[in-house]
DNA sequence: CGGCATCTTGAGTTGGGTCAATGGTCGTGG
DNA sequence: CCACGACCATTGACCCAACTCAAGATGCCG
């Protein structure tokens, strides 16, 4: 009954986004595409742009919040400390990306960022955005965007950890990162991927060797070539086909 | 008074004052939990009242999204349709939370929220707290507030299904629940859960069968006293402990 | 070249899924 | 008030996807 609804919203985003028509899995951990004009005007407020170094904490759970970060250059991991040592990884947020959203409810940050390439950020003063003249009451309202594009990315996040089996959930990661990779002027058939096996089970909720073994089958079936963290799309469609398989 | 009649009476209720436009229909909106300044505020602004029966849809997936909604009472299931018919349950929202977050990112609705039990909810139009004076400046801000509140609670349960067992998802949720309930006034140690087993195991991404072995694992325990769906929590502490035994 | 981190692959184990049968609860109507 | 049927919950038997443990392989960099 809803499904005529569902893919008519599918059929919409796809359209917005001039992608394939069926992967609302594709928005995976995907920052919203901010229109130029935003990330101009966004220019005329970044105060502060610092440089750091690969494997470097940026930030780190219990920092005051100072706003959110945009990424000019590199390539950044937020992750979470459990108690018992172990850590899990929230997101990764590359050239054009914003994060630090977990600063905001606490007004502390609850999670630790670090790079994983050689980055440089900037920092997207949070409350003085609220107290700027009418000239950025558009960059205001983008801020609700910007959250509410974050919250959305979560949602599907959670669906792919929730229902989605191991192949899907690798799948669908790199048809994010592909679609990502596009975006940004990349092709999308040749991914360099700047996070570990270790990162990426991480951040899927699977283990690193159930990634690496997930990689060879795909590529035994002549869907990747995978040589390290070079991977090569062979066949996009039956990589959106799998990713669509949700059933666990 | 039978079931039926009292139907009746509250759909009365519903129609005569669905638009309520001043203070007086504020007292039949207002959540009974007037603690904070937000909610005594949001109340001036809460336009629209509904009510809406058990099982019932509240909105669908293609809505368009009007703005955020309060739960006045009853309990509310936000859930996702997979084209393959399949479906994920995002969130519960009880009386005094606030839902409808799906609907910010496209400007309608990419879930679909359903009554589990008879519920009254209300309004708080989003885009028109944007235009409005300043003496809402506060609830512009409480929008934040709310939009990043979501946003952790999102992470929360990324953390839960990306790295829990079984066990401990079912003991967070249950704690978690414990606490809302604590909130509102009752008490923390007897829930009357208001959705099924099914309906739980869609949330936390178990199945129904591992939820109710759990249930009689945890009874066996001594750690709960289950029937159905009252549960009596009898060691809070184990319950905890279960809750951060985060390894899988 | 050697040391180290990362990645791959195999073998064995297990948590949780699947299938199937049974039992309990509740609302409705006779 | 009881009987029926629909739905929900429990339990057992079995299975498989993904985990753990372990051993190599590969690439990187000083």
């Amino acid at each position: 009954m809803d499904a005529k609804a569902l893919h008519r919203v599918k059929a919409d985003i796809s359209n917005n986004k001039s992608v394939c028509s069926n992967c609302r899995q594709l928005e995976v951990c995907m920052p919203t595409n901010p229109s130029s004009d935003f990330l101009k005007n966004l220019d005329e407020i970044v105060s502060i742009r610092r440089h750091i170094e690969s494997g470097d904490t940026f930030y780190h759970a219990g920092t005051s919040f100072q706003g959110l970060y945009a990424v000019k250059s590199g390539f950044i991991k937020i992750l979470n400390h459990h108690p018992d040592g172990r850590l899990q990884i929230n997101g990764f947020y590359m050239m054009g990306e914003i994060f630090g959203f977990d600063g905001i409810a606490m007004h502390e940050h609850v999670f630790t960022a670090v790079a994983i390439e050689d980055s440089e950020i900037c920092l997207i003063p949070f409350h003085s955005i609220g107290q700027m003249g009418q000239e950025v009451e558009r960059l205001k309202h983008h801020l609700y965007t910007l959250m509410s594009g974050e919250i959305s990315r979560n949602y599907t996040m959670m669906m792919l950890l929730g229902s989605m089996k191991a192949e899907a959930r690798l799948a669908t990661f790199l048809l994010n990162l592909s679609k990502r990779y596009q975006m940004r002027g990349y092709s999308p058939m040749d991914l360099i991927l700047r996070m570990t096996r270790e990162e990426i089970g991480s951040f899927l909720g699977i283990k690193i060797e159930t990634v690496s073994r997930i990689f060879s089958k795909f590529q035994a079936q002549g869907l990747l070539k995978v040589h390290l963290k070079n991977i090569e799309i062979l066949d996009m469609q039956l990589l959106k086909t799998i990713s669509n398989q949700h059933t666990r």
